[in-house]
DNA sequence: CTGGATCCATGCCGATACTG
DNA sequence: CAGTATCGGCATGGATCCAG
């Protein structure tokens, strides 16, 4: 009866990017994380690429946003209750992952 | 401790395309496909394409090729172990995919 | 029927410079 | 500190033609 993978595309079209799992994996590892330890974090981030990221993953409410008007002000990530039924699918997928490439390969990271 | 995600990059590079879990996804489905038939059910996909992501299927070990030199000649793709192991993962990306944009959307499928 | 080769199009990502 | 704007490159996907 052929059922379809619209969900797959979904999700893919969210964490498909190359920087989206990442932060989503930072944030899930250090609970709320401030824009610049993020970025400290992702070696070799740009601001534009990060700025984008971040600001997909809002739109999709995976993540939130927090301001502090304090000085100096700063603003704290973290994720929120839908992005951390995130985290155990990224846990199956890097395990899949790892198995998937471990006999071939040029591949490293 | 930081755990990486090493392996949620590989499996990216493996699924990330624009094509490929459609590809997985139809083997899947019916066991085992001839090129046209999978031509035809991947509704605009193109020759350059589809040969280029059954290669690196083919490449990965996920799907295997087999060739029919009667006449008229034919060639037969299925999963293999390894690919097969990727169904149930599928479901659950699926599932989370569906769950994660039903709120907000402006997604078509 | 299967699929390689070549060229073209598009979209994501990044560098740099600038703002509240 | 936390971004935005603009511009450009490069990788990936697609169209078309051709071959075993």
């Amino acid at each position: 009866m052929e059922k379809n993978i619209c969900g797959v595309k979904k999700a893919l079209s969210v964490i498909g990017g190359k920087w989206r799992i990442d932060i989503l994996w930072h944030l899930a590892q250090h609970s709320n994380l401030r824009y610049n330890a993020l970025k400290r974090a992702l070696v070799g981030i740009t601001n534009t690429t990060l700025n984008r990221s971040l600001n997909e993953l809002l739109a999709y409410q995976l993540i939130h946003r927090e301001q502090f008007d304090v000085s100096p002000p700063h603003v704290e990530y973290s994720l929120t209750a839908e992005g951390k039924k995130l985290i155990p699918v990224f846990e199956i997928i890097n395990y899949l992952g790892l198995e998937m490439v471990q006999k071939k390969d040029t591949f490293s990271c």
